[in-house]
DNA sequence: ATATAAATTTAGATGCATCTAAATTATAGT
DNA sequence: ACTATAATTTAGATGCATCTAAATTTATAT
């Protein structure tokens, strides 16, 4: 069983394995996760013990299949919450992240299933960060910025790319949330912003808005 | 800030304290926490300290107000968690215990809250337990253990005061939960045995299990 | 009232996750 | 290739929550 730490230190390798190519280095975990390196390489002698990493002392480190595993179903647990706290319980996008990185630790199977069902398994939270499924696997991002859209294109948002609470009420305001239909009317060639239907309703958005929004096509 | 096991113990205060008049034993904390009493002295030290627990070396503990306040808040979120899990996430009532033994330790005053509202402010969890408001305050009921009615007596169910699967799953068999008509058909002097019909029919269960039922007479 | 049993506390240890300070290894510039 | 610097690890400490074993206090029974 693991612990809060551990899926963590899991959670920080896997994010910046994405950006670090090979082997992710003891002092960006120790930046990310705003400890002290002595306090990293104590956790990753640990983790490699356990098998979830593979740790070669002074040479950084990577995940093993199964610390993969696992830092992925952290993943998916936290973005869960982060998409039920916003779509069920009304918080904004700033508030929801320190709640899901507690809720992300609890620790059952089954409630992390019957959540996504009760979500209806999204592909994307509120930040537009993917959700992988129960087997771990991400949704592939066939989502498109409103902008690229063309003329009669129908889609569905599933996700927003900025967290502002200005942007966030703005579109709360033109009545778009994750899910909300959108048909592309009319694209404006001069400052490049778009006559939408949202729900049926015609609404006129910016270029910047329509460049946050992210689309999946029907 | 309190800490899991901090407020795992006023938890197990508040409850013991409901049957242990005055103060609370280390022994009987040191059983309901299936930990050595040794640990409860340390830890009963600590809470002392805080101002949680009114601590006299070998007499026993009581909670302060403060302490008070915090166990009722952290039953108020196991409470209405396990509403969730029963009515959004179809959970049965046998199964939630350990997952809101887990959440119940989240901390967002707003969560919380918002959750309740959430679930439209339920006064009672699946067991039939009262849920405190956000100010503390228990729905009252009027509620008596099955054993101590009289025959002839009717009844309906409003809470039971056990939460183990084994119990629940009994419950289950012979057809009890919250809501059901329960009347008192005859009761056995030698080991205060019960007949009940339970919407309508027959059943004999043990003093054991009707101590357990809560009742309101109708 | 006093011995014995029961309950409770203290002393000292362990595992976890962290820290500071010191030592070690890798890297980069000349 | 050599040294200065940066990155990393080790050594030793702390706080938390727990444990076992031993000491102490309270309760009970004759």
């Amino acid at each position: 069983m693991s612990t809060k730490a551990e899926e963590n230190y899991l959670k920080t390798i896997f994010k910046l394995s994405e950006k670090e190519k090979d082997s992710v280095s003891t002092n960006s975990i120790s930046e990310e996760l705003e400890t002290k390196p002595s306090s990293v390489s104590d956790m990753l002698k640990k983790l490699s013990e356990k098998e979830l990493i593979n740790y070669v002392k002074y040479q950084g480190v990577s995940l093993t299949p199964l610390g993969h595993r696992l830092a992925v179903h952290v993943i998916r647990k936290h973005r869960l919450w982060e998409v039920f706290l916003v779509s069920h319980l009304n918080f904004k996008w700033d508030e929801v992240h320190d709640i899901a990185e507690q809720l992300e630790h609890i620790k059952s199977k089954a409630l992390v299933n019957r959540l996504d069902a009760f979500l209806n398994f999204p592909g994307y939270d509120p930040h537009g960060d993917p959700i992988p499924n129960e087997k771990g696997f991400f949704p592939k991002s066939t989502a498109v910025p409103l902008n690229l859209l063309k003329v009669k294109t129908k889609g569905k948002v599933v996700a927003v790319e900025r967290d502002e609470p200005s942007f966030l009420n703005y579109l709360d305001k033109i009545k778009v949330s994750i899910g909300t239909h959108i048909e592309i009317v009319d694209v404006n060639d001069f400052d490049h912003s778009i006559d939408v239907k949202i729900d049926g309703i015609l609404t006129h958005i910016s270029l910047e808005v329509a460049q946050n929004i992210l689309i999946c096509i029907l």
